[in-house]
DNA sequence: GCGTCTTGAATTGTATACGATTTTTGTATA
DNA sequence: TATACAAAAATCGTATACAATTCAAGACGC
């Protein structure tokens, strides 16, 4: 590369955002592998944007977990790289995610009688189109990811208020990360998913806020169970999935 | 001000973390008041650092809902002001910080029996402390709200993971904001509260983890009802306790 | 008197320069 | 060959300059 555009156009506003998401994709992705080194003026240069919007991304990063500081021995300096994997981070992850989601489920049982129906519809609706995606030969990750997460967001949106939702928005990129590193590991039998779903949609028709809590975190804990015995069986760290980044 | 030093020292490292800690704590302690308007270069002369180290503080504050953008009217730009506080935000913060809590408070269960008893009677000394500081009088708000959180602490340090602390500490600050503000106004009765400390204390002794959540939860949730009564019997929102900020 | 437009101040987002510290590389020596 | 030391490169934190947009106030016309 011989002279990579100083600065190509003038400068567009709003160029953080798009550094995050793109940073934070390529992480959850696994196109930037654990323990990857992450430097503020290398980011910068790739995506074509001053230091600033990039020092900025990498922060909320930091905070998201999908970074972490990387110290030298004992100077004092931070220096960051993306955030290792391991199942015990998984399995705390996905017991805080239950117990948020499963807050938000509880007020499932709240709603008037007419939208939790209207609910349970939407989320046998949701079922439907992610069996259908998980049924799909050649697997496709991109989509099956897209139909399990609209699964839970169909609940969430519905149910959980500002707060919560910001709550498990936090989460939610490391979460994916772990979903995204394992997918490979888990399929192609989605049957104790399938009947977990089931149970909740079940909840949400006519359980308590007990059962549909239960019914949530159930599933979220066994997903874990499910992840951290693949990646036993795998021995080590699967290559992500390929994905159309 | 006739010559504002352009650059008194030569740059001293970790400026943002003390304007990160003097912002939050401005805005948890109530001196800097729901809705007032928060500018980067206000903050920089204040603290006489640059914007750039303000700039990342307030970013972060927006990340812990203690600024939220106030968006003149229908524009897009991100001008920021101190998040506003009212019952319902309070009764979602507080559901979300029993959830957490609830869950860590389900390790307690899980830890040896010899390490579930130094930690039940850690959390009676806690308590005691916490007793203490609410019979003196005249009433030292800092100290007991110090105790308070010591006690809640206690817990957290020894039955959670990392992860489920550093979600804790997201949401930390603003329900620091709620009690602080809402601190005059419940006392001096604190009746409740005890036999809620001891409800938990005692699962922590000898329940199951099911006990020791219901225990951690209701002590969350009813603290919100107490508090959200007050403020209705203030009729308004209050103001804040002094402090030594 | 009231509404509208114009102009200036204020505020944010980005780019860049500079100092300080750390990491790495290269070289000389035992 | 391995180790120690020194120089060079890299990286981060901060300060500051500049462009763009928004907010506010005042002038002007009706």
């Amino acid at each position: 590369m011989t002279s990579p555009a100083p600065h190509p156009r003038s400068h567009r506003p709003r160029a953080a955002a798009p550094v995050y998401a793109r940073l934070r994709d390529l992480i959850v992705r696994g196109r930037l592998p654990p323990g990857a080194r992450v430097t503020e003026a290398g980011i910068a240069q790739d995506l074509g944007v001053s230091r600033t919007p990039v020092r900025e991304a990498m922060h909320r990063l930091v905070r998201d977990g999908l970074l972490v500081p990387v110290d030298g021995h004992g100077g004092g300096r931070t220096r960051l790289a993306v955030a290792p994997m391991d199942p015990g981070t998984l399995g705390q992850l996905y017991q805080i995610a239950g117990a948020l989601e499963g807050l938000a489920g509880r007020g499932a049982a709240a709603l008037p009688a007419g939208q939790r129906a209207a609910l349970a519809r939407r989320l046998q609706t949701a079922e439907r189109a992610f069996r259908a995606a998980a049924a799909r030969r050649p697997l496709d990750y991109d989509r099956l990811f897209e139909r399990h997460d609209a699964f839970h967001r169909t609940l969430v949106e519905t149910t959980a208020g500002a707060e919560l939702k910001a709550q498990l928005d936090v989460i939610r990129p490391r979460v994916d990360r772990y979903e995204w590193y394992y997918a490979p590991l888990v399929g192609p039998d989605f049957g104790p998913t399938y009947r977990e779903h089931a149970g909740i949609i079940q909840a949400v028709r006519s359980g308590t806020a007990e059962t549909i809590e239960r019914a949530v975190r159930a599933n979220w804990v066994l997903g874990a169970g499910r992840l951290v015995r693949a990646l036993a069986a795998a021995g080590r760290m699967a290559t992500p999935a390929t994905s159309s980044l």
